[in-house]
DNA sequence: TTGAAAGCGCTAACAC
DNA sequence: GTGTTAGCGCTTTCAA
């Protein structure tokens, strides 16, 4: 009684064979009337669940899943996807899914170019991508769609029909929760949005966050706040900075919108600027250690180890299962201070 | 060359039957000299990993967990609780893992002795406990580990040798991480750690999280704050809270040790009792209203839904691979605000 | 001590 | 149209 009905018991309540019943099953070849109303008969009355291990055992199938991945070596933030993308791959290796990570130059499109055809060419069962720019995303995943693979996006949204889903936060609110904290902490003055360049790629990350700040002080209504945006390159931060704070001396705030805060802790700390509250993002090592000696009062954290481990698991079980694939995940939006943040780096 | 090894081309390798082995895997059965010699050559060159799959099917067993559980209707804490033990429940679905869930009346330890004895008379495989009561639960313990029967606490830490695992939050660093809050929202003045009791179980829970949040406040060494405690029954709030806060206007927040924030919430909205910093607890539904509303500032998630699963989950791989079971699983301490909370809830 | 063979549940090729 | 059968990788029983 505690074991789960099997072909094999359907085809003896039925009066038939094993292989009426897979015929039935799955509506592959022929079955006559008669045969079709007494299998069905018998589905209808137990919960026949197939058991999807000799499913896999049978098909004895080798997956092949390649991710397309900006080199980790270049970014501590593309190592920790490295980290989820491999924990998945462990997971699923007792289920001959193999995975492939294909990195490309996070600076050049014709990287991403070349490899993407690169991976064409392996004919992989799945794709999981970081869609770093936009036009080349977009393209390449129109073309993997030509080639029946199924994609999943991550960290950055590329919205076209071709994609089969995608994983990552709500960027616009992202925003919001950074202005909440920023009104939680500061009654009124300035609060300044400053996105730091060191390269175009993340341009719409950094619009969309800006647009959710921006919105939250708007339905305010209050004029205890002024906001103002700050567009910066890296190299010349620290010029430009103490300037604009010497200038503006009412402001209160830094929202940083990448991953770079740090470089604005060391400029603060270097010229020993206090009373500033300053949120970013992102756990990196730089950021995590002024987050705990005070210069940064709070990280948002993207969870990028995450979101590739949940991408890779969605192609996974796809593959595997069947499983339909969510066209939207969106991850919670983890707020960090220095006493929570040890469990979130493990 | 994609694929992998099996024992069959091990056998062919060593010029031996798959029998021998798998006598010389599982070191089972005996096996000659020569024989072990020859097969042992092989497994050193190749990596070979079986297929649990397969492993799996063949065994074809059921397997059987039950979960002790404070009985869901009685509290929304312990039905999100549920809803995990479910989730994972429907992930094994497949590997023939059964579950049970064996409630308990969270208010009588008479009733979780004898919900106890139920599950020790089914023989489970493994059992998931909320170990609400510390002697009781110890002594359940025991029992389970003198029959061989792995156990996973979840939500209450019982320090015993016989329990496999603990998968919860650091309650003590959870006190921190609401003192780090206040910390940034308030300059001075007054802070009241509230217990509010319904029953005795939550006892342990409080008095960790007191410790934690004085401690802060201690290594903080800052003449700017004062610490309260009080500690009041849930039914005496609207007559003892009014006249504590009377009689301390210099009170400018409140820290909830439980989930009941709420109704501390509900009497400060009806006294129109603002400019309180009100940090709590957990995500019920009355909570997050409070917390949108702004009555509450911040909850601390303590993922009850997340702590069953995890918990299911690895009882459920132990079974299955083997896979050993963590001492201790610590979950992130997750800060909730009104602007991230929606992505906690789904 | 060892090999051969059956069988877990399912699929697919092959007779009839 | 339908039943039979072989086989996926592994375990286990049974002879030898």
């Amino acid at each position: 009684m505690n074991r789960k009905y099997t072909i094999k018991d359907i085809a003896a309540l039925a009066g038939v064979s094993k292989g009426t019943v897979d015929r039935v099953l799955h509506k592959r070849g022929k079955v006559s009337e008669a045969a079709l109303k007494k299998v069905n008969a018998i589905l209808d009355e137990i919960d026949y669940q197939p058991n999807i291990i000799a499913q896999n055992l049978k098909q004895n199938k080798v997956f092949h899943i390649c991710v397309l991945l900006p080199n980790p070596e270049m970014d501590n933030y593309w190592k920790r996807c490295e980290e989820g993308i491999l924990n998945a791959k462990n997971d699923f290796a007792a289920f001959n899914v193999m995975v492939s990570i294909v990195d490309f130059d996070p600076l050049s499109t014709a990287s991403f170019n070349l490899k993407h055809q690169d991976i064409l060419k392996q004919q992989p069962d799945a794709v999981l991508l970081a869609p770093l720019f936009y036009k080349e995303s977009k393209s390449a995943i129109n073309d993997y769609y030509a080639h029946n693979i199924p994609v999943i996006t991550f960290n950055n949204q590329v919205t076209i029909d071709a994609v089969s889903g995608f994983v990552g936060q709500d960027l616009v609110q992202s925003g919001r929760v950074a202005a909440k904290l920023f009104e939680s902490m500061i009654k009124s003055g300035g609060l300044t949005i400053i996105h730091i360049n060191e390269d175009i790629t993340n341009a719409m990350h950094m619009q969309e966050k800006e647009r959710g700040f921006r919105a939250f002080f708007e339905t305010l209504h209050s004029q205890d706040f002024t906001i103002s945006t700050l567009q910066v390159d890296a190299k010349k931060l620290h010029e430009i900075l103490p300037d604009y704070l010497n200038k503006t001396p009412e402001t209160k705030g830094l929202f940083i919108t990448t991953s770079k805060s740090h470089l604005v802790s060391k400029l603060l700390e270097a010229k020993v600027i206090k009373d500033l509250v300053v949120i970013g993002y992102d756990l990196l090592e730089d950021n995590v250690n002024y987050l705990k000696s005070g210069w940064i009062s709070y990280l948002i954290n993207q969870n990028p180890k995450h979101q590739a481990y949940l991408g890779l698991n969605a192609l996974a079980e796809h593959l595997i299962y069947q499983n339909p694939i969510l066209k939207n995940k969106l991850l919670p939006i983890d707020i960090i201070n220095s006493e929570n943040v040890q469990q979130y780096l493990d």
